[in-house]
RNA sequence: CGGGGCGUAGCGCAGUCUGGUUAGCGCGCCUGGUUCGGGACCAGGAGGUCGGAGGUUCGAAUCCUCUCGCCCCGACCA
């Protein structure tokens, strides 16, 4: 560690790199378009996992496993969901010193090989609904990576639930979409959009996509959560069916979803500073590092005091002792800040003849002492407020980058000086969302379900617009 | 795949143009001591066949040919 971070106005992307590698959270692997995830960055992927996995449960799904290879022929059943995968895909030819009959996919996505299982275990609207999520690794064959937001091999956890009409599928995709609103917001403190995918942007093979869209600081935005509505495309490819209430024999309804390791970039560029990684109280796995400063002389009362707390706060947080001898306190104060973690509590002789400790907040390095009396509620509010503030924070700078326009001339302006979401009209045809993207480079980024009705112009082709304005931006 | 940058100690780099002692510097690491409220200091020490292969030469990190790999920026994508 120990390395300077080079500051977000300087040079934006380098910052990123910077603040992954010195925070250890990831490091570049032999093979490329692959990282390592350190113990940093893998604490923050735990603590998501675990937040989601309760949720997931509360609302009723299970976990299992399914194989990491799929066999060739499953990809190309369901041929949207092919065209839309097959140039990404990496591909196993040979096992056991032998070329293989049939070539075996890494999986990019779970799909085919579930649906074809689903297929053995579905006879009965009985049997339904399946609610299984599975967490795993998927590739996908990247042009271009980066450090957690696109690499070739990534974690995530991919949802796959089977229902039996179409409108359960369609309510079981929002309610994970809620649930993806909800993690990001309350626990990674970062708001989102929560809308509906234009037909472009929509998953190969669904009817549709819904996502969360959060914005980063550069001005980008950045999808980090999926749910797709997949009606009976895969039923149908798959022939899964199963024989209803009445009688007859109906293809299933699909739904899927995911989040992945991505999360931990949206984190990144959500948060962090130019002294490093801030993770919000909620979703940080070490709330608390403590840090004596001692002299020869005071060493012993300093030592006792500190243990002391430590062991009362460890009784309600999650809390590490950084008692060691070869650094100096401000080497750890940066050392820690680079790192994340959202409190620092400094016990110095001062402290201790005062009966208290040095509260600092990793956001705003806000000092509060804090007497040992109120130790345990205190920082719990601190830790309260901290979390709230970091929303706020984050909301305010997307409200402030969110602009609206409906001259074409003015939207590319706005892109080009000010990134941000930029709302508009758009007349939902597929040509002028393209020309828009061709030209800009910026996508619809959603069509969010909370828009004013309102009547405008196709920002593109004049045409009416009558349910409201979409989201445009440039995107990760 | 196009454009740019780069491979020399664990990390960051200098040395390469203009070939010539034992390949340097900073950080980190090890040992000992003094330190400790925002990246401590002193002393001593360990560590590199210069990405790889071939060639030119009395002599190559340095020149030539080939090759491998990485990072950044663009086209594709979560």
């Amino acid at each position: 560690m120990a390395e300077r971070i080079t500051p977000r106005s300087e040079d934006f992307g380098r910052w990123y790199t910077d603040l992954v590698i010195q925070g250890q959270l990831a490091d570049y692997s032999p093979v490329k378009g692959c990282m390592v995830i350190r113990p940093n960055g893998y604490a923050i992927w735990e603590r998501m996992q675990q937040v989601l996995d309760n949720m997931f449960k509360e609302t009723g799904h299970v976990n299992a496993y399914f194989p990491l290879f799929i066999p060739e022929s499953f990809m190309k059943k369901e041929a949207e969901h092919v065209e839309g995968f097959a140039p990404e895909c990496a591909i196993v030819t040979h096992g056991g010193g032998e070329k293989l009959e049939e070539p075996l996919y890494v999986r990019p996505t779970s799909e085919t090989i579930i649906w074809s299982m689903y297929k053995k275990w579905i006879m009965s609207y009985r049997d339904l609904p399946i609610l299984i999520n599975q967490w795993a690794n998927v590739v996908r064959w990247e042009m271009r990576t980066r450090l957690f937001l696109r690499t070739t091999e990534f974690l995530w956890q991919e949802g796959h639930t089977a229902h039996s009409t179409f409108e359960e599928a369609e309510e079981e995709t929002l309610k994970i979409l809620e649930i993806y609103r909800k993690f990001a917001e309350e626990y990674m403190a970062m708001p989102v959009i929560v809308g509906r995918k234009s037909e472009a942007e929509k998953f190969a093979g669904a009817k549709h996509t819904y996502s969360i869209e959060a914005l980063m600081q550069d001005g980008k935005a950045l999808q980090a959560g999926t749910s797709h509505n997949l009606g009976q495309n895969f039923a149908r490819a798959f022939d899964v069916t199963f024989q209803d209430k009445d009688g007859s024999v109906k293809h299933v309804y699909a739904t899927s979803w995911g989040v992945s390791t991505r999360l931990i970039g949206a984190l990144l560029l959500t948060h962090g500073d130019d002294s490093g990684v801030v993770i919000p109280p909620r979703l940080a796995q070490t709330q608390i590092v403590v840090i004596p400063i001692w002299q020869e002389a005071t060493r012993q009362p300093v030592f006792d005091f500190t243990n002391r707390v430590f062991r009362q706060l460890q009784d309600h947080f999650s809390v590490k002792l950084d008692d060691r001898d070869q650094y100096k306190p401000g080497y750890k104060f940066t050392e820690w800040e680079m790192v994340g973690v959202p409190l620092r509590i400094e016990i110095g002789p001062r402290d201790v003849e005062n009966n208290q400790v040095m509260v600092v907040r990793r956001d705003n390095r806000s000092k509060t002492p804090v007497g040992i009396d109120e130790l345990v509620t205190r920082i719990e509010q601190i830790l309260t407020v901290m979390q709230q503030e970091m929303y706020q924070r984050a909301l305010d700078f997307q409200k402030a980058n969110t602009h609206r326009s409906d001259n074409y001339q003015e939207f590319k302006r706005i892109l080009e000086e000010k990134g941000g979401f930029i709302e508009a009209h758009w007349c939902g045809s597929a040509e002028c969302e393209e020309k828009i993207k061709d030209e800009t480079k910026a996508t619809i980024r959603t069509i969010p379900f909370q828009r004013e009705i309102e009547a405008g112009n196709c920002l593109i082709c004049g045409k009416d617009s009558d349910d409201g304005r979409v989201i445009f931006a440039k995107a990760y």
